[in-house]
DNA sequence: ACCTGAACACCGTTCAAGT
DNA sequence: ACCTGAACACCGTTCAAGT
């Protein structure tokens, strides 16, 4: 580990080839969905392929710093809504906002649903989900996990159905308060 | 339109292969699930791509032929819990079912979630759909496309996350439940 | 220490030739 | 009418050579 903040730091080159990877990848994720080819992507950015892999290693690690922003604002919004007085009502929006971002990409819910990456205990990742926990916890009485979980599958199965705008928020709804039976 | 039945009759060497392939394709999407390589089931079924392609024209259609028994199944089961008279236990113990197919090969639940294609109005697919259809609205108040989006996404979720043989039916639970307010 | 890009492997898809 | 399989395109991934 080369310096207090756990990153090692990288020479100017490999940190510009860096941040101009995520910024391609950011435009053919939103084009194409996360699955968009990996070679574009590389040579949008201006880089050869050996590059992209190098930075890197695995699709996910790239969605993971694509997403990197989107899990800093999941955070900070579960901070605020901590200070909320109504639990319930806080917890519906963060979790509109999980949503939301879970919906930003085609294909991403599959790398907000799955564990975060271990290593580093302050990543925006982690930070953002035990923010959420935190917040499930104070509302209902349900474990983090499941509650998560069923938010992007709902996301996912959203994207998989012709468009209809008011369907994820029937879908949280139906989450929040089961079905009524007639 | 060649028959009665509204389904062409094959040559007997193109039903043969027609049987191969879904059979060659049921074993790589048990493997590997339905993204499986069709080369090799190709291969595995003992005739060229261009065949399989003939037969399925995209790889939706092989999964679909592949899942057909499934689906009649679910009609069959449906059929039969139309006469249970408790209509949202009835409707529970669909719903595992239609998630345990669901869950039957890795990916396949994008194929259940995706509108049934047209045409045949009396195909396993649709019949399947009807009947839950109304196994739903004879217990809850709810939309039907809705309620089997959600399944569909329990199913998927469930997949994506490391193996927990409870999840599916807690998050079954959650859906008809709701969540509990503290 | 990092980058390049050729090279390889694998696979989806098409189509001309065959039976 | 159907099948075959070569051929093409595209892309993920690696690695030897370069700076």
């Amino acid at each position: 580990m080369a310096n207090e903040s756990g990153v090692r730091p990288l020479r100017a080159d490999a940190a510009r080839n860096r941040r101009a990877v995520i910024d391609a990848a950011r435009h053919a994720f939103a084009q194409n969905g996360v699955n968009a080819s990996l070679e574009d992507v590389a040579r949008a950015a201006g880089v050869g392929p050996g590059t992209l892999y190098r930075h890197f290693p695995t699709r996910n690690d790239l969605v993971l710093a694509v997403i990197e922003d989107g899990l800093a604002e999941l955070h900070r919004l579960g901070v605020e809504l901590l200070d909320d007085p109504d639990p319930l009502s806080a917890l519906t929006r963060w979790l509109q906002a999980y949503i939301d971002q879970n919906s930003m990409y085609e294909g991403v819910a599959r790398t907000f649903a799955s564990p975060p990456p271990d290593g580093d205990e302050r990543s925006s990742c982690r930070l953002a989900l035990d923010v959420g926990a935190a917040l499930i916890h104070r509302a209902v009485d349900a474990d983090a996990d499941d509650v998560r979980a069923l938010a992007s599958a709902i996301a996912w199965i959203d994207g998989q159905l012709p468009p209809d705008p008011e369907r994820r928020a029937r879908l949280l709804r139906m989450m929040l308060d089961g079905i009524r039976p007639r």
